[in-house]
DNA sequence: CAGTATCCCCAGCGATACTG
DNA sequence: CAGTATCGCTGGGGATACTG
């Protein structure tokens, strides 16, 4: 017990590795709309609400060079691009299915508290 | 077929919120510390390395708000002020623990494609 | 010990314009 | 259609100093 025991929060481990991943605005809504089969660019850019061209680029190249979406051109004009989930993006999916699914199920109550939280009286005692 | 049916990856869906929510550089670490457990500040500082006192102040103050986290004073000098888990805060260790699991299990093969496109020479047929 | 309060920087991202 | 290139802002977050 000297502490030099694997620390999971400590820098560099493998949660944080993934988090650093996938915690940024667009990579999980992405990786979402990927579920059910390759999608186009664009089938990508109307299906996620908000996100920018260039973002969109950016992450699909990111998860692209992760090993977790395939990028394929077919050569006609005008060009058609389709993106799909590797193996291992799909792998990803399901721990992804349970944060969602925990969202659906328990948002309601996080926003409830934080209004309770909010109108609460500053209890100054 | 409106499409008027609910989009999962419109802004202000549920996956959505919790992903603004936790999708932060510390959250997710810091609820990770509390799982075994009620901790102290300063407890959860050294756990979670390379936070500043800033941000564990303000993210533990969001969780709080959020009904994740219970804050409790005890009245003594020096202060001690622990923190722990709610039942929601517990319930969401779960979906967690699954992302925990298959970072430790995929995170490698992550990486390796991530050098492995790196090195790749430009492809420029 | 467990915080507040300030200052300040930069990277993440949006907006816009252009292209094969 | 599926991008690339550039500009510019803003807010997330680090560093530091101070306090009950």
């Amino acid at each position: 017990m000297t502490s030099l025991d694997w620390n999971p929060y400590a820098r560099n481990c493998p949660t944080r590795e993934l988090l650093n991943r996938i915690g940024d605005r667009w990579t999980v809504l992405i990786i979402g709309t990927l579920n059910d089969g390759p999608r186009r660019f664009n089938e990508i850019a109307r299906a996620v609400e908000g996100i920018s061209q260039k973002m969109l680029t950016q992450t699909l190249r990111a998860l692209e060079r992760d090993g977790l979406v395939t990028r394929t051109i077919y050569a006609q004009i005008p060009p058609k691009v389709e993106y799909a989930l590797t193996d291992l993006g799909v792998s990803l999916r399901e721990p992804l299915k349970e944060l969602e699914l925990w969202a659906t199920t328990h948002m309601e109550q996080v926003l409830a508290a934080r209004l309770r939280a909010d109108q609460a009286p500053e209890q100054e005692q």
